[in-house]
DNA sequence: AATGGTAATGAAAACCATTATCATTAATAA
DNA sequence: TTATTAATGATAATGGTTTTCATTACCATT
């Protein structure tokens, strides 16, 4: 199923070496559909691989973020969060987020029409401020089942 | 133009009192549209109330946040970032984030189809997964004029 | 206006996520 | 196999924010 070294031409790509903790580390995220910070990583193969650091951890999600294979989450406070990119192009989401118990959750109605606005609302911010759009983001904020 | 106490209701309301230091802060927001981190505030106040500390500045930008009368804004890295809320139905608006300089430009374009969609995702989020959405945000990410 | 109860303040220390430093280790080109 | 040099991991440092606690000042009640 899973390559060992599905990711390692990436890696090249970047001048980048292909090395144990990165190999761990990105497979350990695409095998979860959590949004994880890197603390709660570094806990998690800490049991399995118990040399690894937490800064090599911080280090190689940054070269994960910079090299398009995962997602960096930053919701207000708290530690960032990380999620794991899928190749499929239909699982483009957004998050849905509760405010009194954090809870994360994906979601992917109306991309459809959030392309149109988005589109839309690119071109027009090109031309009135010259911006040059590469990304966007939409979260809503509420509460979950649990918590209302 | 500004009445000295025009927001002192709201405090009484939130049980919380009126005083100088929450009297200087929120005059100050209300006469800036730049979008300042709580250190910034703390240097702009310094200079005409010098007996001001940051822990203050912290707690009433939390307390404002908690009354409604500001926005706090939490771009990815860095420090958190305060914007006043305007009155004005018309002036709601979202944000565009220059990923080189930090710029923050603010823009209220296709609000009304935003509303469309907006509603929509929020009326399926709640059938599907009972979520009660309170609010919502939407930011694009690019370049500025400067920087591309 | 004076008093008293208590919330708010500010200085300092603590906290927590993240980054920098640096000696050691290991991936890869030769 | 060796040499080069990027990557690692322990530790210290950093920066934003929060906690602690003694002091101050709002403001409801006299």
């Amino acid at each position: 199923m899973h390559s060992p070294h599905k990711w390692r031409h990436r890696f090249r790509a970047n001048v980048s070496r292909w090395t144990v903790p990165r190999e761990i580390i990105l497979d350990f995220l695409s095998r979860t559909s959590k949004h994880m910070s890197a603390k709660e990583i570094y806990a998690s193969l800490y049991r399995m691989y118990p040399g690894i650091g937490l800064t090599t951890v911080y280090r190689t999600l940054d070269l994960l973020v910079r090299i398009g294979l995962i997602n960096k989450l930053t919701f207000g406070d708290g530690p960032s969060r990380y999620e794991f990119k899928s190749e499929k192009k239909n699982e483009h989401h957004h998050h849905l987020l509760c405010t009194k118990c954090g809870r994360i959750i994906d979601y992917n109605d109306f991309m459809g029409e959030e392309l149109k606005l988005t589109k839309k609302t690119e071109e027009t911010l090109a031309k009135k401020y010259n911006f040059k759009v590469q990304d966007h983001n939409i979260e809503f904020y509420g509460l979950c089942e649990k918590c209302q």
